[in-house]
DNA sequence: TGATTACTTGCGAATCATTTGCAAAAATAC
DNA sequence: GTATTTTTGCAAATGATTCGCAAGTAATCA
């Protein structure tokens, strides 16, 4: 474990919410090159340090987030006008992948599934 | 709907799986341009005649892909091995998600979920 | 029908997240 | 310490997607 790869670690394990390459070089700027922060970011996820996924908003366009597997596998909630995420707690579609695989005999590695809208707060700011 | 756009939405439509931008634009070469066909897509989509995800595939890296709405909104497997989507039918989370809005109080205007590995054909030719 | 206005297209250049080549730096092995 | 392997910084390349702008079509009006 190198000083740029424990950095970017303690970065994902220190945030609250899932955070983009961009934003986790930010954090550790100073301390190591953008190429550098991506290639840690591989190197974690390939340990199985950190998980990823591909999130698409509409004002900021498509972004890969990371998440520190400090906490088991969970997903999230985006809201579309702060550009917050929230917790949506442990996985509860572990039975639904385990049917898909019996019925249709894919061998499942992987699954993604995001959330996204507006969160309570935003959702006041507007028409009730 | 001009000819452009009912080309691209005909090639949607015409389909047994979700198409990328550069599929689409593939099947319809010399009939219109690359960006054409990425703004019918956006036009589709607007106008609630397609639909898309961002899909995340090891070898091919990071892609929308687009399905025409004649059928009601479903999700997909992705077999990272032949490259194939295979049909998980219609939408089985959409109780889940009603239960997120309501214990957190979120305004959920759109849900992704893909699932990927491999397809029972890829999952036979290797190790049973 | 011809002129006016509004929307769509093609082409090429620009964007933006992400990746890569390469030489220097750091870590590990001998 | 010296040789060997791995990691880093920097700058340039990549690839999907978007944009500017002039030309092409369609729709509207006199
Ligand atoms: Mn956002
Ligand atoms: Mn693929
Ligand atoms: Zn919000
Ligand atoms: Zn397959």
């Amino acid at each position: 474990m190198t000083r740029a790869r424990a950095a970017v670690l303690e970065t994902l394990n220190g945030s609250r919410e899932p955070m983009s390459a961009g934003g986790v070089a930010a954090a550790v700027a100073g301390c190591c090159d953008q190429a550098t922060v991506y290639r840690a970011l591989h190197y974690l996820e390939d340990e199985g340090l950190a998980e990823s996924f591909v999130l698409h908003c509409a004002e900021r366009g498509v972004e890969r987030f990371y998440v520190g597997a400090n906490a088991p596998h969970r997903h999230w909630f985006h809201c579309e006008s702060c550009h917050r995420f929230i917790d949506l707690g442990a996985c509860r579609i572990g039975g639904l992948v385990s049917e898909f695989e019996r019925e249709l005999g894919l061998r499942v590695s992987r699954h993604t599934m995001y959330l996204s809208g507006k969160c309570r707060d935003c959702a006041a700011r507007t028409v009730p």
